[in-house]
Order: C-alpha cells, then sequence, then structure tokens
DNA sequence: GTTCTTCATAATGTATACCGTTTCAAGATT
DNA sequence: AATCTTGAAACGGTATACATTATGAAGAAC
C-alpha cells in the first residue's frame, strides 16, 4: 500500500508508534483512537491496529469504553498513587529475590550508572531509571514478578512525560542523585543481605514519591 | 465488570468455553489451540477466536510461541511458586487496604463463608475460596491491585485444577478449615486494625501453601 | 429552553480471501 | 541409523467486505 513497514510486523509497527505518541503526548488524553482512522494514517489495515490497541490496553496507554472504543488514558493522581503503591510492594520484593544474582554480577547495573552520569536530558534519566529498575526485576528470576511491573511501566513513563511537560521539574539536582542513589543500591547489593537489599528499596521508592510534585 | 471491547458473544463464548476447557483439563497442556480448527468447531471465523486467544494468554491460560501458534499453557512447580510468591506480595497488602471498607461492611465475605460450609465438592470450595480473596482484593479499592490478582487467578483455577485430578486431596478436613480460617480473617476485619489484617492474611497464604502437595 | 425522538454517520464485530511463513514428515543422502 | 533435504499441508498475518451497533447532532414535541 503506502509506506514500508519496518519493523518485523505491522501490528508491531503501529504499537511503538502509538506507545511513543501517547507518551510523548502527541496523543491528547481521552481522545478516541479510531481503528479506522488510525489504519488509514499508519498504511494499513484495521487488523493489525486493532491488535495494537489489544496490547496498549494493557500497557495501561489506553483503554476502552464498554462499547469497545479505543481512548487514550486519561491519568489521574489516584491512578499514580496505585502505581506507586505497587511498585512499593513489588520492587523491594524484588530486590530480594535479586540479591543473591546481583552480588554475583552487578555489571548490567554499574553500566547503567555510568551511562546516566553522562546523561544531560531529564528524559534520558528518566528513561535510564526505569531500566535500571527493571534489571532489578528481571535479576529477581520471576517472570511474572517482571510481567507485572513491565505492565506498569507504560503508565509510569506516560505520568512522569506528562509531569515532565507541565512543571519543568528542576533537573540538576535530581540528574546526580538518582545516579548516586542508584549507586548506593548496586553497594549494596555486593555487600549487604538480601534483606538490607530489600529495606534500601523501599527507602528509595519511598524516596521517589517525595520528590514528585504532588498536582 | 468488563474489560476491553465489549466481547458482546462470540469472543466471549469462545473465551468462556476455551478457559474452562483448559482448567478442565479437557484440553491436553502443551497442544496447539489452531485458530481455524477452534474456530470451525466452535462455528464461527478466525477474528474472535484470535482475540479470545489473546486474551487467554493475559490470564495466563495460553502461551505463545514466537511464531505466534496458541498452546495450552502447561505449569511447573516453579511456575506455582512464582503465583505463590505473587500472592504473599499482594494479598497482605489488599487485606491492609481493604480493612476500613471491610470494617463497616463484611456482608459479602460473611455470605460466602455460609456458602462455603454448606458446599460439598472440592471444586466448589476451591472457587469460593478464590471468590474470598477476590472480594478481599476488590474492597482495597486499588483497581490496578486487582487485576493483577485476577491476572493470576487462571493460573491458580489451572494449577489447582490439576492437583484435584492427580492428587485427591483429603476433602474432609480442607473444607471446614477452610470456612473456619476465613471466619476468622472476617472476625479480624471487624475487631482488628489494619496491620493486624494484613499480618493475619500474610499467614493464611502461608498456610495455604503448606496445605498444598509439594509435587 | 429542555427533553425526547430520529436517523445518518461512524465505529466496531465478524466473515472471507489471499499470501507468506512455518511445520513436519516422507524421502534422499551420507 | 542418523542426518539432511524438500515440498505440500497447515497455520498465522493481513486486507477487504459486509453486518451490526453506537454515537451525536439536528429536529420535534412539550
Amino acid at each position: 500500500m503506502k509506506n514500508a513497514p519496518a519493523l518485523s510486523s505491522r501490528s508491531e509497527y503501529a504499537i511503538n508508534l502509538m506507545r511513543r505518541r501517547i507518551i510523548d503526548g502527541q496523543s491528547e488524553p481521552g481522545s478516541l483512537l479510531a481503528e479506522v482512522a488510525v489504519a488509514r494514517e499508519l498504511g494499513m489495515s484495521r487488523v493489525p491496529v486493532r491488535e495494537a490497541l489489544f496490547l496498549l490496553e494493557r500497557d495501561g496507554l489506553v483503554e476502552f469504553s464498554e462499547t469497545g472504543r479505543a481512548f487514550v488514558k486519561d491519568l489521574s493522581p489516584q491512578d499514580f498513587e496505585e502505581l506507586f503503591t505497587l511498585r512499593l510492594a513489588l520492587e523491594p520484593l524484588a530486590a530480594r529475590l535479586a540479591a543473591p544474582q546481583l552480588k554475583k554480577d552487578a555489571s548490567l547495573l554499574e553500566k547503567n550508572i555510568s551511562i546516566t552520569q553522562r546523561a544531560k536530558s531529564v528524559k534520558d534519566v528518566t528513561r535510564l531509571d526505569l531500566e535500571f529498575h527493571e534489571i532489578i526485576l528481571d535479576a529477581s528470576g520471576n517472570t511474572r514478578l517482571l510481567k507485572l511491573w513491565q505492565s506498569m511501566r507504560g503508565e509510569m513513563e506516560l505520568w512522569l512525560g506528562r509531569l515532565h511537560r507541565s512543571h519543568h521539574l528542576q533537573t540538576q539536582g535530581t540528574l546526580s542523585e538518582t545516579a548516586d542513589a542508584h549507586a548506593a543500591i548496586v553497594n549494596c547489593f555486593k555487600t549487604q543481605t538480601p534483606a538490607a537489599c530489600e529495606r534500601l528499596m523501599r527507602e528509595h521508592i519511598l524516596g521517589w514519591r517525595e520528590w514528585l510534585p504532588l498536582l
């Protein structure tokens, strides 16, 4: 038809494009994502678009009405509180489970920190921060735990993106503080017990929450 | 409790049927669920079947190969351990969050217990047990917490179903013990603090784990 | 002005058809 | 016997077409 779908499959292409548009705020929260309109714009049929919308709903970036229409998710402060509550429940657990593995090999975390220290934009640091945490979830060895966390990641990116666009968070302090806090966590993994790692991660998440504008 | 698109009839029908077949063990673990075959058997086209398979994957009853073929999930003991770990993380939290609400009104829980006391089959008690817990998750007021739990429910039913079929659990003791334990939890909600409810729920989940054959 | 009705439009639900890829077993090769 | 080919059948990815329902604005009734 029109433009060649770059990535492996069309639905994957549709997912990535819509995902970015939603997180970057190009798609208005609450706006309708009609299958035909999206399909025509992306140069494909409704079928892969439909599939993409299903997967984006799983990631919390899209929500369906009772009659099956897809809308760009409009997160509320309460939604964010829910996400925070779940991070606080899942991440310290993941840190404890991952501790034995990360004590042996924390190279991925260290590499992430080293890149973070050189990062310049808030956007990059946000992404690297999430990746740091995801490395830990992955190292926990609990595939379901990882998947649950990943299912919330999109919503967190969405929330943080909107926050950055509206509030212009002060970047100077947070950039280095993020790397420092992460370095402390890595040190804990290398020298302390799993229970200690769990406690530190809990404090880290609590601190992260304190940081954000209350809105 | 509506999710995703309307699923007015056909895809919903397909979901319910396949779901039951998988949990009841009529569909062999690891067997292929080819879209054409299922569609022809259920008297519909591939489209609603395809949608049903996607949603069943979200519920952990189906898994896709890299090339997109759907198979009946084959749970391993490790899978069950993961589920247990997550229940232990999420349910005590839910109990604490739900405590204020349930202190005011525990009628749904009490009704569930009353039905459980009169239940005869292990199958019924298993279902009522899960419903009891889901009532608490629902009362927590955290919609994401509830959804995460629901996404694991299918796998738990699947595991328990296979367990019952292979081990013939002794039913006499567990039937009444389930109702008794649940009654104690309700009493805790009505008279104790949220933190106490959280601790009791943790003990309850740990006890539940002890019960099951190790396999 | 407000509420109810109507109805064209728009959107999803579903079916069918085509195409490319994967699969797997029969046959070839060593 | 074990391994490597190979090709037809099976299967999923996608497009298109049709069916059904929801939506929302314009008009009717009060």
